[in-house]
DNA sequence: TTGTAGGCGTTATCAC
DNA sequence: GTGATAACGCCTACAA
């Protein structure tokens, strides 16, 4: 007879033994207290405490085809939109008995497949994923995957399970009327990255200029870099260049939009009666700048919020009143589009 | 006899049939090729992909007592210096066979030696941490974890294993000394959120200010609410009201430099002619501001990079020729310091 | 409500 | 270099 001997810490039969029960009754004590008697349940407790026991995950996952790991999908680790979504997940996940286990995606769409297909190896509690633009395959991948899947941070008709976010090309249209309505002529928009839900908003965009006559392509800049402050100084210098007539421009996010605000300020134009800015998210620093800048509010946090509170729902069991949650955005007004019409 | 069936897919088990040998052949020849016959090796691989097997990580993780699990721990997940050194993690090991798990502490220490009680155990095959302010508990635990740790964004002499980051005195001490330099004679701090890190950092200014003779500790403001770029503005108006002659401040990260910069144009204070001021980690939109901020620049990709390198290293065995890397920082000198003296 | 038996998929141990 | 066998720690299925 080998012994092996594992990391040497208690196991649930070290329970079971010290409180005069069965394994199986540990288990289930831990699991779904309900199931065991008030008696046993107590010295069952007590014995967890005296030897300091730790579930073995591993093990648990093994036996059960379930582990605890809640596997997050984001396209950038460095942009701030999804920190905030993050945050909210890790605050209220890490209440409970799940782990997070978090993907980088990076845009790109096989490597978003690739994190699915690792996280559903491990027989994910839930999934988040960020956008409804999965491809077939994750989609597929996904509702078989047997366990709760939210996309967040945008909406669309045909979820794959569940969604909360807003729409994107709403919010572009906001945007757009925002500054027809502020007696603007000559906008434009600076795009950086393009994601869809970038595009989805230059979509609105332009529905909103058209509507209200004053649609130019002409005016409309984009690029797959990443964006930036420094990216936002530098597109709008360039349009300003090619179009001297430039009086107001939507950016895609706010580092673009701050760094619009950058590069009027260098080129001696006036925020905001020679151009109005508005950007997209309403990062905290938007608020702070001098002028301030004007926005398109949206919730990441609480996007993150409802995300979980929707995973477990539906983990207890409950049918959920909505499988499409929209948590729209609001305009934030602010001097970068405030000058005398 | 009661057939259980898993989640369906293939076993070892499966791939060792196809192949015609035993299943731990086939899990060496995973692992280790090294130690399986060419021949077997290919057979063995073929098998593989035929069956797109996939490894199950929560048995091999059972048996083995080890994941292939990499836990890290950082303070924040929004504020952008970690997110930097996050996406070098997630980069650089995402090739490998490694799984990231990452934790939030929220800048508490009891939160940070509950994570690492939960990722110790996992079994994980590496740990990165931030900071060596652990608790004397937290580092125990690490010690007796029985793989690699890497402590990041700071140095000092007592590493639990490893360490890569710059010195945070070192680097506040260059802030103090650039602005005594450039002729600053009421130089004052901003500092929120104060982790230990940004303490560091304040008694290398204090040292650079005192051998300059321009040390006042009434300059000194600091907060423990999170910083954030409506924070720098709020906080230097407060100490100009205060204190008039101010006419530097150093700022501990560049959100509240930022801000400052915003508080500074709303007041109609020049930067840098009334007012120098400097950040600390020289984000991407320091050199795009108008004027644009001077800050320490510290190369925190690198930092994660250096790190995983690192874990590699030990992790083959490999006998590391530093255990402390100190990867430093750069002055980066611009327009908000810039003032004829 | 509680217990018994055995399997989840992999790897460590020992033998050839 | 390769294989048989017994762990790893927990949970599902079934029975009482």
């Amino acid at each position: 007879m080998r012994k092996r001997k594992g990391a040497g810490r208690p196991t649930i039969a070290d329970v079971a033994d010290k409180a005069g029960v069965s394994t199986i009754t540990v288990s289930r004590a831990l699991r779904d207290p309900s199931k065991v008697s008030d008696h046993l349940r107590r010295k069952i407790n007590n014995a967890v405490r005296k030897l300091n026991y730790v579930p073995h995950s591993h093990a648990s996952a093994l036996a059960s085809t379930r582990s605890n790991i809640v596997g997050v999908i984001v396209p950038s680790l460095t942009n701030n939109v999804f920190a905030d979504t993050l945050r909210a997940i890790y605050d209220d996940l890490e209440q409970g008995p799940f782990q997070v286990q978090l993907g980088n995606s990076r845009y790109v769409a096989a490597d978003e497949e690739r994190l699915i297909r690792t996280f559903l190896g491990q027989g994910p509690s839930a999934m988040i994923v960020a956008g409804n633009d999965q491809t077939d395959t994750a989609r597929e991948l996904l509702q078989n995957a047997g366990c709760p899947v939210v996309q967040v941070m945008d909406i669309g008709d045909d979820p794959i399970d569940m969604m909360v976010g807003f729409s994107h090309f709403e919010g572009g249209r906001a945007a757009g009327r925002h500054l027809v309505q502020k007696g603007y002529k000559r906008i434009g928009f600076l795009g950086a990255r393009m994601d869809p839900r970038s595009h989805r908003r230059l979509e609105g965009f332009k529905d909103a200029l058209q509507s209200g006559g004053r649609y130019d392509p002409d005016l409309i800049m984009t690029t797959t870099i990443s964006s930036s402050v420094s990216l936002g100084a530098e597109l709008i210098g360039q349009l300003m260049a090619r179009r001297s007539d430039l009086d107001a421009v939507f950016c895609n996010n706010d580092d673009m939009a701050l760094g619009a605000l950058f590069g009027c300020q260098k080129a001696g134009i006036s925020v905001p009666d020679q151009m109005g800015i508005i950007g997209f998210n309403d990062l905290e620093m938007m608020a702070a700048s001098h002028p301030s800048l004007t926005s398109i509010r949206t919730d990441r946090y609480a996007i993150g919020k409802r995300a979980v509170e929707m995973i477990k729902a539906e983990l207890d069991g409950e049918t959920p009143e909505q499988k499409i949650v929209d948590l729209g955005f609001e305009l934030q007004q602010r001097e970068s589009t405030s000058r005398a019409k």
